[in-house]
DNA sequence: CAAACCTTGACAAACCGTTGGTAAGGTTCA
DNA sequence: TGAACCTTACCAACGGTTTGTCAAGGTTTG
């Protein structure tokens, strides 16, 4: 045997036991078993244990931030739709469709009448 | 005048006017302002408030998410960290480095230098 | 002017991420 | 065999996210 048990990883790398499988269990460092279960660290996993350590220390991050730009490289369809919508940054009007405007239209056009006639509501919309 | 107030656009994107002004602090979707301060919510941005709606529905996100999206675009350092951790994913052997060997070769040392002479079992080392 | 908007700021509740602990039971080894 | 590991599964506590609501005050407009 040439792997380290889950308590001699914690110790040589700073993290608790308890986080190493938390660690694991959102897919970050995924340790080989032993044929009785036993998690199994070799360098590999203690140098990506350190190195977890580390970005999260440098970047202020959490593992879950990992883990979902984990998600993001993985998941080509989740990459692709935050990607699209990240990429109509700030209010350009370049970006708007021809549909989008149709809308716009119709919206104005909507307000005008609600303050013409009924009472506004004040409610606030609430959508669950 | 031509953009939408909070309460309006918040009726016509089915957030609610807190939302929007979370999903601005949060760096998603930031709309202009009147002189005296009022959001304006043009075509753009409702459109934006749209898809975002349908972004995270469709993947189960939540806003935090698409804000971290964003920051690991903007922050090309973090990009880079995050992206070079994720780039050695699995316990690949030919990942680790000469050093990390040399870390292992010392560490499996202090393991056996604590187990007191057992020869080929390399377990435990209770260290409390 | 006054009603009905808007602003920021704060408090609060519900949930989840993070972390520790503990209990019940299997494995290893001196 | 028994001590000292390991496993999974749960409960708990703290803090951050998400969302609502309310208060004090400025703006718009009929």
């Amino acid at each position: 045997m040439d792997a380290l048990t889950i308590h001699e990883a914690a110790r040589t790398t700073g993290w608790s036991a308890r986080m190493l499988r938390y660690i694991e269990q959102i897919g970050l460092v995924e340790p080989d078993r032993s044929a009785s279960g036993y998690r199994q660290y070799g360098p590999g996993e203690l140098q990506r244990l350190r190195t977890l350590r580390e970005l999260l220390d440098e970047h202020d991050l959490g593992p879950a931030d990992v883990a979902f730009a984990l998600r993001l490289r993985r998941d080509g369809a989740l990459r692709a739709g935050v990607d699209a919508w990240l990429e109509a940054e700030p209010s350009r009007p370049e970006t708007v469709s021809a549909a989008d405007w149709l809308r716009w239209e119709q919206e104005k056009h909507a307000r005008l009448l609600g303050a013409a006639g009924a009472p506004t509501s004040t409610m606030e919309t609430t959508t669950r």
